[in-house]
DNA sequence: GAAACATATTGACAATTGTCGATTCGAAGC
DNA sequence: GCTTCGAATCGACAATTGTCAATATGTTTC
């Protein structure tokens, strides 16, 4: 699963790109996830410990839980397990290649 | 409803502009819909009728008028009825604001 | 206004999703 | 090895979504 795609704007995606870029941007399709990633991103450090978050979002623990491994499994989140914490940052090559596949061509 | 959001990664979205973005992520987020609106944006002259689409994207008229319908209430596509066809546009500049909203901070 | 045809709406249904409580897994420290 | 505590998984449930067949709406032409 590598970079996708090209942008939508250029060619007609077939089948195949089609559903690897709406399973990308499904990932980022949640309000939860969205404040989620932009609480990672801003933080000073560029990371967050996933102990921080259920506060943060008012969410359950396991409802983090299970947003955070969306954000990862789609790759734009990445994990890092430091001893009892796990830690998060944004992949932004991903989110900067998923901007790009909807970015209008430069015409 | 206006141009929404700053990046993602620039600042910690609240719930209003969260919900906002994610309401517009889930647009796209379909792999019939990408293909629709990369059918669209590629099209010669920029614009599609809706009577080829069925064809094209081998789905039912209802499901295809469905998913029209999802693209204009989130303001990507634009309708234009001329006689009793209904042609399609891409609006580009929310299709770029989205991309902007999902560009990494250039640090 | 009636017929023809393009598109939208309705109704239904299976599949997916967001959420939480309960439980399990895993790593540190004793 | 046991305890502690952070995080993942499980089970359940309501809500949303993608799809199509059937029907309705709207526009053009006769």
């Amino acid at each position: 699963m590598e970079f996708c795609c090209s942008p939508v704007t250029e060619a007609v995606l077939d089948e195949e790109e089609a559903a690897d870029l709406a399973r990308q941007l499904k990932a980022l399709a949640d309000p939860v996830r969205l404040r989620l990633l932009s609480l990672v991103a801003a933080s000073p450090s560029g990371e967050l410990c996933a102990c921080d978050l259920p506060a943060l979002l008012e969410r359950s623990q396991p409802t983090v839980s299970h947003h955070l491994s969306q954000l990862v499994k789609a790759g734009i989140l990445e994990r890092d397990q430091r001893g009892k914490w796990a830690w998060f940052t944004v992949r932004s090559e991903r989110l900067s290649a998923l901007a790009t596949a909807l970015q209008p061509a430069t015409t």
